[in-house]
DNA sequence: ATTAAAATGAGGTGCGTACCTCAAAAATGC
DNA sequence: GCATTTTTGAGGTACGCACCTCATTTTAAT
């Protein structure tokens, strides 16, 4: 094993000499590998006492500016590099990151849960507790008290999953405020003060279901029809909004008809799909903009059309992955949960951390699943392993 | 901040009296957090000595059987989790992982090397120095002296990418016989003893491809293309059976041509390319196997057909992509680059460390990408940054 | 010039682990 | 029972950083 010494300050060469008894006894292999500069080299370089430097690396009070500038051109010339780990162990941190979601109960939801939760359970080896909190979806103000709670629990950072309403921009800034970060998760918050956005561009995912609708349809006159639990979702708005300009734009033979909602009931969507069927013709395919799988397979079933019409649907879950499967359903344009469940804690951590992220690492792609390129659904681990 | 500190052993209920001088002065949150144990713990727990825990967790040599499983029941039963933090920043590790691909230059192989640096850059921050090597695509001996120097170098862990033939076999043998965590990249080297495999299944990417290809040309009576740099290639092979067996399967009406081999070249391209639409009539679509986009544009283009045949293609590059922005290509099948390069370090990071890998992040997904859910490219950051 | 305030230095401790040495105890072989 | 080997304990140092205290120097205000 290689082992690392600072060469003395003036040398650039290193000479080695060792005597063998015999030739070809010994073999010397030297590994040379940049030495990361420490906070003593800092201070060093800056003509400071280490007291100094610890004050500007953690913007601690009482240094004069001209000693700041000091310190920092030394921190660049040497390209210092804070060790977070080293620097998390000494500050005995705790990281204690907060997930608010709503409490409905829709698959989406389910399968999101699943991978916070074991998201949370991986993050715990690296010192991190997560909690994962729900709100009553109808009850806004439910959600601005829970926020309001947050400071008190010592939670550095939250990932929220909310809808966009004058209350929930309130308690974003009141977080902001009392320094711990927010990460918006599935619908953004473009216009609080969130740090970050985790999820997809419902537009673009409605543009992607719009193409490959109509191209599945070949461009032929068919109607589709438009299935939503709720048009009040921004993210079912904003889907319908893609789906239609791409099919205005390059299908025009295609009608699509306007959304029918189900509110999330079996019942409704049956009567609606039904009533729907029996009295528009030519409807040769389906866009889910929201849940409804089952009931619209049971519905499609009892006609006798299930498999006959192109289905495309959105987010995969237990459900749609099922369906996919059985050749329900023709495509899926989904987000990747457990991605989002990660990307989510990564981000509160660097943001805790006041470190880089890699916005490469943490953008979410608009994925579109079909049978062939579905991939076997990984083993939820049971519990954090010793050693 | 709540701070942190230890109940004593028969405590379970913890008094706090505070006096003020006025009511509501004071607000008192109590956070309670489990503690994690430490090794100091485990040698009180089995009664044992620190020295002793260490041997056993470190798998040092000089303790009886016994006491290894009384170290290891104390492990298991106060649920310790060695902190590699600290494991690491004691032990002054310094991770040196090797990335060893050929040096050919395709645009993909471009993407590739440029992923793989961008994440080696921000490894560096943790303690992980990244070394990329390439060997003469020709030339196999050279690979197998290649990695024969990788122990000498210090190197942990090797992502190798390169055609299973007995020789790499051998070489994969010998670099874990020497300890050495091996990672086969974008081509599985399944009969060697490889610890795992970052990539995609080629043969579910070709059947994904023949699905797409099957349903944009309607299942209509049309002939398609196939164009490969090299039938040698495992991948190609591999594409090229998944996409028969779709075709054959769901779509009989569509005649799959037999595969045209270009060796990397746009003249021999363009001569096939040309000769086949001058010879075979009802060419309605082109499938890629391989590289060669650029080149096939311009053939197509001469002849007035560039968008107006359906084109699928495998893996995003800079071609790729702008070939999609312009309508020119229809779908890429691909592995995101990034998420290769990053799981390849990170898969032989957790080996270095004896840690757990998250199987569902390290799982690569098979992407289908068109021109509505094709991403912005995130730019490349330029260097690491301070603090 | 005197005093107060601000800035800086010196030095210590601890985080959880690795790794080392040396002495002491226990187990083993005869 | 003895000598020998094996096993265990005690204690130390180091890693890079955060955070603390107290003394000392420098600067600014009067």
């Amino acid at each position: 094993m290689p082992r690392n010494f600072e060469l003395p300050a003036n040398w650039h060469q290193l000479a080695i000499k060792i005597d063998v008894p015999q030739p070809g006894m010994l073999r010397v292999s030297v590994g040379v590998s940049m030495i990361r500069p420490t906070v003593n080299d800092i201070a060093r370089e800056a003509g400071v006492s280490l007291a100094t430097v610890d004050r500007v690396l953690n913007e601690r009070p009482g240094v004069r500016q001209k000693t700041i500038l000091a310190v920092t051109e030394a921190i660049t010339k040497l390209g210092y590099v804070r060790d977070l780990a080293a620097a998390n162990l000494a500050r005995q941190r705790n990281y204690r990151l907060a997930v608010v979601l709503p409490d409905a109960s829709s698959q989406f939801l389910q399968t999101l849960t699943a991978a916070l939760q074991q998201a949370g359970n991986l993050a715990t080896v690296a010192r991190t507790e997560t909690i994962l909190l729900r709100y009553s979806a109808e009850d806004v103000h439910a959600l601005a008290a829970l926020l309001a709670t947050l400071p008190d629990m010592g939670v550095s950072g939250v990932a929220l999953m909310a809808p966009e309403t004058p209350i929930v921009r309130d308690a974003v800034r009141s977080l902001k405020q009392q320094g711990i970060a927010v990460v918006a998760l599935v619908s953004d918050l473009p216009s609080t003060e969130r740090d970050h956005f985790v999820g997809i561009d419902s537009f673009a995912a409605g543009s992607t279901a719009g193409v490959l609708m109509g191209r599945f349809l070949g461009g032929a006159a068919t109607r589709v029809m438009v299935l939503s639990e709720s048009m009040l979702l921004r993210e079912s708005i904003e889907r319908r909004r893609g789906f239609d300009d791409v099919i205005g734009r390059n299908f025009p033979a295609i009608d699509v008809l306007p959304t029918l909602e189900t509110h999330g009931s079996a019942e409704i969507l049956r009567a609606v799909v039904t009533e729907q069927l029996s009295g528009v013709s030519n409807i040769g395919a389906i866009y889910l903009l929201g849940g409804g799988h089952r009931a619209l397979a049971t519905a499609l079933d009892e006609r006798g059309m299930l498999g006959k019409v192109v289905i495309i649907a959105h987010e995969l879950t237990p459900h749609t992955r099922s369906a996919l499967i059985a050749g329900h359903l023709d495509a899926v344009i989904s987000q990747n949960v457990g991605h989002l469940a990660r990307s989510a804690l990564r981000v509160l951590r660097a943001k805790a951390d006041r470190a880089v992220i890699d916005a490469g690492q943490e953008q979410l792609r608009i994925e579109i699943i079909i049978k062939e390129n579905l991939l076997e659904e990984q083993p939820v681990m049971a519990d954090i392993p010793f050693i």
